[in-house]
DNA sequence: TTGTACGCGTTATCAT
DNA sequence: ATGATAACGCGTACAA
């Protein structure tokens, strides 16, 4: 048992070599999986001095030699969006489960490729979820890892791993309609972002086909003061102007929508129902708690590794993978409630 | 401009060195940041060739050689915690200052040393910051990355880095008693956790130092339903034995309190004042609107980051290295007013 | 100022 | 079934 700290001399492949009695390859061969080649007895011995030395694998040096790290990085918009924290936790556990460690990182405005030169440099492959990512602002430099998108499509020549975007903006425009809203309203992310004009478009078709009309609509950056901003405008209406519900279609807009409704005295969901996209822990405690579509954003995260690694090992993507399994699920809170301009003629 | 994706050999200073017309050497030594030993003509050669080709330094290949990576892994008790987010950016910030590239990970329960020796591998040092790593649970294997613990103390041989927790604790309790609160309630983390205690002890000697008494206290884990249900039996209690305003002592305790005071029909603040700790943007978005102090997060993850970078040069450390800058900051919401029971005695 | 030579730890290939 | 060897790309001590 040496004191670590100290003199320490890594431990490598020669020590357990040099212990069980045979040669370095042999080591190397069997604690790295081979399973032929080797008699039971040599196999134990080397498992035994490995542990007996405690050595573990150098990642830089089998990274050298074998050309490839087993390591993965996703790119976000921003680190501890609770928007993000789902698909992040599919990424998590698909990379664990591939044997793959994550480096995250912040996909800071306007530096989009050259983060993903920087970390092209340590990884196999990039996950890329950053807003950046819409292809509009530069061209994809040459030496980057294999990348795929995540919840965004649109970025030229880069495959993408997209969600249910139309069927839960669907389900969040049946849900106002069933519950008696007929002037609805619809506020989305930024239009250069493909995720939110789908979830816009399906939102406004699914609304025609059952003869609802959206009286009202807009399209703010995801975070919470611009789209507080939008909504404020639409409560300061006159009442028989405005919609009776709105779909927000992101967890910031319903969250800066609510904040508008509050401060310009409406109630949420009495005079304003509230139906958002996205689910997160934080839905559950403001008030009133938030009714919203979940996206499957675990199995989105977990898509996106699965593929990244397919990416890496040269096969074919389609250039859209949309995950629809399981389906969006509309979870009922307080913020939406039936039309009470129906019921209650004034 | 060669195709990516194709036969694309790694650009190597081998290449950088032959069109240059010099030996990869003088190459290797250029773009290491070398200023001497080369005439300016070689070295813009050199740039110009690397430019020109493409070249990227070779991660694993640079981390063999110099037996350092570069990287530093960050081990959060929950990914995409909100309590977590000010300190993740200010290790982000940190590190990418110092030219270091962050892995993050979460430590789920009783793997917390696995999940250290896993990261060892690819890491030069780890910044801590898992509840795990209380020191009750395990002992600290040989073969582990320099590491520091942050916003926790307590595990035998493992620096810290920590926060205000003392001053931040008092400014809660000077808080509550300015608006004449005399009978406190204070609800902390799990005891084991040192940062919980010192909140907690704090906050018991600065009532007392005031005359208030503190008659409700609790102890609980890390979640909000946790804190809620230790909340409900304090929300239950008859008015004259209720505190009339609680410190909550973590973001997780404050909201689950403000659930459980809500659940109970008790108004927020009228009927209980709130005062928590740590600060996020759901603390602003709910309602009410808490009212917290808040820590110097950013800058103690940026000091994780520099003192892990000291104990990986083999500096030494105080066992505890405390953040007191920026101070904690009183952040008044809407979740705390005027102690009502002593104007409307009733 | 420039070039040579070697090794970091691992693994694939080839020989035994 | 086992062993010897070379090479991945880079950085540095040393020689020229």
């Amino acid at each position: 048992m040496t004191k670590p700290g100290a003199g320490a001399r890594r431990v490598t492949l020669r020590d357990v070599g040099a212990l069980a009695g045979v040669d370095p390859s042999i080591a190397s061969r069997v604690l790295g999986g081979e399973m032929n080649r080797v008699t039971e007895g040599t196999r134990e011995r080397i498992f035994e001095a490995a542990k007996e030395l405690g050595w573990r694998p150098h990642a830089a040096a089998r990274s050298l030699r074998k050309g490839t790290t087993s390591m993965l990085a996703v790119i976000v918009p921003s680190l501890y969006n609770p928007a993000y924290s789902g698909m992040m936790k599919g990424v998590q556990l698909a990379a664990a489960a591939e044997d793959h460690v994550v480096v995250f990182s912040e996909g800071t405005a306007g530096e989009g490729t050259r983060e993903l030169e920087r970390l092209s440099e340590y990884v196999d492959g990039i996950i890329w979820a950053s807003s950046q990512a819409d292809g509009h602002d530069e061209a994809l430099p040459a030496s980057v890892a294999p990348t795929i998108l995540l919840n965004r499509q649109g970025f030229p020549g880069l495959p993408a791993v997209v969600g249910p975007d139309a069927e839960g903006a669907r389900m969040a425009a049946r849900h106002l309609i069933s519950l008696g809203h007929t002037r609805l309203g619809v506020l989305t992310g930024p239009t250069s972002i493909d995720t939110a004009t789908r979830r816009l478009d399906a939102f406004l078709s699914e609304a025609r086909l059952y003869g609802a009309q959206v009286v009202w609509q807009a399209s703010v950056e995801l975070d919470i003061d611009a789209a507080q901003q939008a909504a404020a405008a639409m409560v300061a209406l006159p009442r028989s102007e405005r919609p009776t519900a709105v779909f927000a279609a992101a967890l910031s807009a319903s969250f800066g929508l609510i904040n508008a409704a509050r401060q310009a005295g409406l109630e949420v969901p009495a005079d304003l129902s509230v139906v958002g996209l996205d689910d997160a822990e934080v839905a559950e405690i403001i008030s009133p708690p938030l009714t919203t579509v979940r996206m499957p954003h675990v199995a989105m995260g977990m898509e996106a590794v699965r593929n990244v690694l397919r990416l890496i090992r040269g096969e074919d993507l389609p250039p859209t993978i949309e995950v629809t399994s399981p389906s969006p699920e509309l979870i009922v809170r307080g913020s939406t409630s039936n039309n009470l301009d129906r019921t209650v003629e004034r």
